[in-house]
DNA sequence: CTGAAAGCGCTAACAT
DNA sequence: ATGTTAGCGCTTTCAG
């Protein structure tokens, strides 16, 4: 393993060094008591007088403000943290963090907590429930001041959500909500969407137009699905006893990949495809690019999808496109309602921010 | 603004409903005492159990673990930490996280994290100083038990860091570092990888080619321009007396796009740019297709990126990659030799992962 | 306006 | 093997 790092630099040796007993031992940081006792006044006033109380006077405050910068005091989180019974922070779950979609959200997030001055605990669940469930059990105990999740793929009960409320916790949903829970969501048009892709395409004169799922349970991949089952119902599309308009692709990547693959290139297989997610665009993109397939020629493809990158695919590609920074800045804001205003009810709060279609050589 | 939403079910009311004053009041979690006293054993014995401690018998761990269970009680974290002198959490800095390298490089950071049970605070400098001086001091006391930093464009001055080195806080570099601070740092061979930037577009016949940069005090642009450099010094190519190897791009997102239009449509102008980082490829791409200039044939483009969709953009681009989930992999391994051998010094350690030229057909 | 003191929930040294 | 107790560093009544 250690030869495929090649170290520049010398590894300085410290054992052994003048100074033994003294290294690593976490160097003795300055409290609020030896801050005081530096002033010669008491703990309660230096306490209220870095709080800015009015019950202090304006000399006070500065001498103490100007020696806790001196000495470079900064109050022990946690201790605060366990008197007033808050975190100054917030849990963020995710599926992942590689998709486009959840970086934009993270920053969405971020510029909110940041301005409540706020910090930002991040979870990844990989959208998988098990770990999800240990995550939001984690979050409980006072670790977290309200939760911002964007639930999993596998998940079917909201149990551990349920725990989390018994204390109090507020939480919010993000774009991938879960129906049998009640508390505020901040999500997308997702089903309007799904229609709007399928009528894309059958305007475009598609005869076998393909929805790829990746789950039958994700709310938003089913409302996308079902949005677009609708366009082509109304069609009037005359549909072969083969056709189906929803197909699943589930598994690890490679799997679907292969999934992929098999249906688009199969006999009478789609002329068109939308891809659920940002994730089976790529691999419709690269399996056509494997089996010689053309888009839009042979196969026209829409994606739900941030991509940044996509107006310079080849070809450009046709996205639905969440305003996934809105989203997460939305989703924070509420929740911070929930924090702040202790009566405030996250109940039935439900936001819909819509995404728009943008059209490119994909589906040309 | 509420206009623009549109919400979907009724939204509870719960003012003045049945159980006034008990709502929203954060509901009496059981604490370690009440555990203990539901038990009729000490909170000691309690604590002991649950940390799995062999001074208690097997038959206490299980009612106790059992009771814990029922009850559904989870420690305080803030309580443990306070009483600990630690946080079992760790502080990502990054610059941004919209960029391909850090959603990996956070994965990478994650995967280590989450074995050690260990929780992830993350911070977002937007590439200034200014921000990544807050938050480093954020961090300081006890907050976290460790940091990981991707240091910001700007920063030219480690006193921050510094300041939590007094603490006796482990730090570590991934990718972007900061020579005048020594501590564990783990990057990429940039100048190697800028060397073989240029080497393989002198190769390709190249005359002008450019390395387009975004700092010339962040090490990584520096290192690979340098590198680049000296690929073009060794190649004897003959330049005219307007050719510069390396061009600074700089400000904001819409200057940098201008100030690349500028360069590559320029009489005399490159006839291939080497991308800093993933941001400046797009916007080369971007720029190359609405002035209608054709890569590779007119420009030839290698980029510094770890981007997914380099395969299938049109033309398919040629990037040096870096090994960014291994990267932010490895850090978190070392970070956390840091913080469990008190005595293993970080100082002059760092480790260089290879990136590796990928060639696709932008440099065809 | 300032200070004394209680205690948030937990852990660990020190009994027993 | 189990229990008692003293804090960790801070905030917050409550008195002065």
């Amino acid at each position: 393993m250690r030869n495929r790092f090649r170290p520049q630099a010398a590894k300085t040796i410290v054992h052994g060094s003048k100074n033994p007993g003294q290294r690593r031992e976490r160097m003795k940081k300055v409290n609020i008591r030896e801050l005081a006792q530096v002033l010669n006044i008491s703990v309660a006033t230096v306490s209220k007088a870095l709080r800015d109380s009015h019950e202090i006077s304006a000399e006070t405050k500065k001498k103490v403000v100007e020696m806790a910068a001196l000495l470079n005091y900064t109050p022990n989180p946690h201790a605060s943290s366990l008197r007033k019974k808050n975190s100054k922070t917030i849990g963020v779950i995710l599926p992942k963090v590689a998709d486009n979609f959840f970086s934009l959200a993270i920053n969405g997030i971020q510029s909110i907590a940041e301005s409540k001055g706020y910090h930002l605990l991040i979870y990844l669940s990989h959208d998988k429930f098990i770990n999800e469930k240990l995550i939001v059990a984690d979050c409980g105990s006072g670790r977290v001041d309200g939760i911002l999740i964007s639930i999993s793929g596998d998940t079917e009960t909201a149990e551990h959500l349920r725990q989390l409320n018994e204390e109090n916790i507020p939480i919010v949903f993000f774009d991938r909500d879960f129906d049998g829970f009640d508390t505020a969501r901040v999500i997308t048009n997702d089903r309007e969407c799904g229609y709007m892709a399928g009528k894309h395409l059958v305007e475009k004169g598609m005869q076998r137009p393909v929805f790829l799922s990746i789950s039958s349970s994700l709310p938003i991949c089913k409302e996308r699905a079902e949005g677009f089952e609708q366009a082509i119902r109304e069609s009037g599309i005359v549909a072969s006893p083969a056709y189906q308009p929803v197909l699943y692709c589930e598994g690890s990547d490679e799997a679907i990949f292969e999934q992929i693959k098999t249906i688009i290139s199969q006999q009478d297989g789609p002329d068109a495809v939308v891809a659920s997610v940002e994730k089976i665009a790529l691999q419709v993109y690269m399996a056509c690019q494997e089996l010689g397939i053309h888009i839009p020629a042979a196969l026209k493809v829409i994606a739900f999808s941030t991509l940044e990158t996509a107006p310079i695919l080849n070809p450009s590609l046709t996205t639905i496109t969440q305003p996934a920074f809105e989203i997460g800045k939305t989703a924070a804001e509420i929740l911070f309602k929930g924090i702040e205003k202790k009566n405030f009810d996250l109940k039935g709060e439900k936001i819909i921010l819509p995404s728009r279609l943008i059209e490119r050589a994909s589906t040309q």
